[in-house]
DNA sequence: ACATAATATGCCTTGACAGGAATATTCCTG
DNA sequence: CAGGAATATTCCTGTCAAGGCATATTATGT
């Protein structure tokens, strides 16, 4: 999960993988599309590659490159723990102000 | 949307968020449960804050950090775009071939 | 006003990582 | 198998950001 995200935290990256929305596309297409030189699109696509977002297939001696399914839907299921957040109110003032009881003696970051 | 990922992108933060997740939670109890020392909390929870990920609400001396809802529900609406990748089979082989056609003299990464 | 609690900020050092340029690799075609 | 196209890899350098530590700031209670 990690890895997906300083994946994309990567502007070219997540402007690559912005990209590859639309349609699979080889290195070059990419390099072109993006105003970006061919080996910065190869390293950052084994970046994407390794997170899990991008998928190959080498077609004569290009290798497309396209958008893979499960990498994002990983990203969804991780946010299907956060949906609540939006549409409800919740956390109340009273929830909040209970909770700082049990913080008594907790403070200053002591490590341990 | 980039500020979120790179927000989101450091282990530390990351956590962050998902301690917080379970309930809003001043700087030394988030400092307490995650091990790590106040100053670097009160940095991470800053560029969480930055990224429009955590708001803050003082309470006396201290200030209890909760997840803020737009943050997130902006990271769900941007995969809006995405959802159609799974559960659907589609880019056949052909559209990728006919793609390549396009690719012609593009190629090698040459800027503009 | 003073002592103290809770948090924020500033400075410094170090490690990770992106970009540039050159080169290696792979695959096709004649 | 020579040549060229498409892509990957390597080495180098500069930048940026996280951690550690000290200190500033803000708020509270007496």
């Amino acid at each position: 999960m990690n890895a997906t995200f300083s994946a994309l935290a990567e502007p070219n990256r997540l402007q690559i993988v912005e990209l590859l929305r639309h349609r699979p596309l080889p290195v070059g297409g990419i390099a072109h599309r993006l105003r970006m030189r061919q080996p910065q699109v190869s390293k950052h696509l084994r970046v994407l590659s390794e997170a899990g977002l991008v998928q190959v297939r080498p077609v004569a001696q290009q290798r497309i490159y396209g958008l893979r399914a499960e990498g994002l839907k990983e990203l969804d299921d991780w946010l299907e723990g956060y949906r609540r957040l939006w549409g409800e109110r919740f956390e109340q003032l009273d929830d909040v102000l209970s909770d700082l009881q049990q913080e008594k003696g907790n403070t200053n970051g002591n490590r341990k």
